[in-house]
Parts: structure tokens; sequence; C-alpha cells
DNA sequence: GCCGTGATGTCACTGTGTGCCATCAGCGTA
DNA sequence: TACGCTGATGGCACACAGTGACATCACGGC
């Protein structure tokens, strides 16, 4: 018999949700977390940097398919055009998974602390999208320009998608915000 | 006699200045910082709302100065045009206090959880200058974006501005982003 | 001369995050 | 069969951030 039940990170994440959501993120404790678990603080720790990281792994999942997207437009498309691919590519994840990112945007919603590392993450999607970008033979400052413009049109969009009706086409309202970004800029 | 010297949050301000600039944001105290301004620790926290924020103090200000500049705006000007003034205020702000804020955006650089806090005063910038877009009659989605784009201006700016050699000149800097932001969205 | 007020101090406490060492099933190896 | 190594976990002590409750006491007004 195996001296401790396989999945540990998962049963972590589910407890972790699942009192997040119960409670809220302040009001619920590393501790109860992991005694969910079935688990022990220091373990938590072990699997996740600290208390937040536990709603933001997997982000790196969605970050390689923007990268790769970008890297995979036509050798011509214009740099807007490259990231509008990178976005698409995301945007089919989100569909793919279905309703689980309204459940965390809602648990992020109420919580200052997670809206903060939620920035850092896009800031970080910003910042790879430029590379993959300057990879493709875009200068600087367009580089990082046009991939910060990106995440702008993302944010708006995506905020659209989890505050409004269920079954929105997520791809229609990035394109949608993508046109209203180059019709502003112009 | 006073009972108490005045001037408590100044010294608290400056005493943190200094113990992040000689030993780093991390491995600076709460409790050493009020003891270099000769309070307690608790005092610290009736001044600010955490460690982080005695680097943020101040911020209102230039949110005030960026929105005060987009309402004043010419009635007609385009959305991006009227952010461009707000942007161009604040850079005046960043002139005429000359050399803090690159001291300041060196210990910001060098911490991470200081770099959450920076992006989140960014984010409350672009919050409120939609909202100024708003209150001359741009609709959503086109003040949010119009409001985040020119924030991604800021950001490349100000980066080139505290990384480049001194006595660059920080508007021009400013104008050249929003040009290429332009010319990357066209 | 009394009293309220406001800035500060003191103390106790919760929770995050970390370092260090202990435990022990399973596995390979002699 | 016995030995030792490894890797996931537990246990413990600790430093530090942040908070609530109450105490102190100069100053100013009355």
């Amino acid at each position: 018999m195996a001296r401790w039940k396989p999945g540990a990170q998962a049963r972590l994440t589910k407890a972790a949700m699942d009192l997040f959501a119960e409670r809220g993120f302040e009001a619920t404790t590393v501790a109860e977390i992991a005694e969910r678990a079935g688990l022990t603080k220091r373990t938590f720790f072990r699997y996740f940097g600290d208390k937040r990281e536990v709603l933001f792994a997997g982000s790196e999942v969605l970050q390689a398919k923007f990268v790769e997207a970008i890297a995979a437009a036509p050798p011509d498309a214009a740099p807007l055009d490259a990231i509008a691919r990178g976005l698409d590519a995301m945007a089919d994840l989100f569909a793919e998974i279905g309703e689980a990112p309204r459940k965390r945007q809602a648990i992020i919603a109420a919580n200052p602390d997670l809206q903060e590392r939620e920035l850092v993450k896009l800031v970080g999607f910003a910042a790879a999208g430029a590379a993959a970008l300057r990879d493709r033979g875009v200068a600087e400052p367009a580089a990082s320009l046009a991939a910060e413009a990106g995440i702008a049109v993302l944010r708006i969009a995506f905020e659209q998608w989890v505050s409004g009706p269920r079954g929105q086409d997520i791809h229609k309202l990035l394109r949608d915000s993508l046109a209203e970004l180059r019709a502003v800029a112009a």
C-alpha cells in the first residue's frame, strides 16, 4: 500500500477552490486547505509558492499557446495581426475549459490581492508576446507596444465575457475589441 | 515642549527610503523603519496601510493631474489625444521632481512585490482615465481601450526614461511612443 | 484647575512563509 | 535477506506582517 494517496497537488487545488468559493479567499487559511486535502501547511507551500498561486498555476500553458500562435502567424503578418492570432489561441482554450474560468474569475474579482496577481500574469503575457514579436523581426518599441495593446484588448474582451450573459462568443468579443482599438488609434 | 516631534509621516518615509536603498525592500523590517524614525511599528501602520504603501503615497496627486488634463482637453479632441494631454501633464510632474523617481524606480525594479503594486497603480490610472473620457462623452469600450493603450504608452516611455541616459526629454519619449502605437495599430 | 482630544505606545494575537531535521515506504543492489 | 538511498511528507520553531483593544499624556479650551 502506498504510503500517501497520489494526486496531492490536485487535492490541494480542489480543496482551495471549494473553500475560496464557500468562505472567500481571505477567510480561508492555508492550514484549512491543507487539512481538507489531508495534508499539511508545510506541504501546501512545497507545491505553491504562496497562497495565491493555487489559483494561477496553469497559466504557463496559456502563455505557451499565446507565444506559439504568434510564432506561427504568417511571416508577412503585421505585428498586431500576429498578436491577434495569439489572443485567438488563448480564447480557444477558454472556450474549451468551459465554466471553470468564470468561477475562478468570481473569486479573483472579490479580492484585491488576487487582482494584483492577475495583473502580474497579464503583464507576463505581454512581455512574452513582445519577445515573440521580436523573434519575428519586429523592432522595439513597436513589439512591446503591440503586445501591451493586445493585452489591453484581452482585458476588455475578457471582462465583457465574464460579466455579460453566458454563451457569448469570446472570439467575437476579441475581434470587436481589437477593431475598436484600431478605430481609437486611427 | 511638544510631546512628539512633528512630521512623523515624513520621517517614516525618509527612513524607509534610506533603508530600502541600503539593504533592499525585503531585508528591511517595518520595526526597523519605525525605530529609525523614532516611532513604533504600530504607528507606521497608522500612516501606511502596508509596508509597500510608503513608496506609493502621493500617486493620487499624479492621478489627479492626469484626470484634470484629460478633462481640460479641447472638446473636439479625439479620445487618444485627450489621453495624450493627460500623459503630458504627468510628465510635467516627473520632470519637476527631478531625480527622486529614478531612485524610487530602482527600488521597485529590485522587488517583485513592489512591481505588483506599481501595476495596480497604473491600472488605477487607466480606470480613472477611462472615466474621464466617459465624462467627455466617449462610449465604452472605446474609453477603456484608449485609456489602457495610453497607459501602455506611458509604461514604455517611462521604462526608456529610467533605463536610458539622464536628461532625456520625457515628453519626447512619450510623443514617440504614442506615434509608434498609432503606427502599429494602423 | 478640570476635561476632552488626538497622536502615540504597549501588548497579545493570528496568519503567512521558511529553514531544518525526522520519518518511512519503495526501490535497487549485493 | 539485508542494506542503504531517495523522495514525499510531517513536525517544529521562528521571523515578520498586520490588527484589535486598551493605556498614556501633552495640549487646548472652558
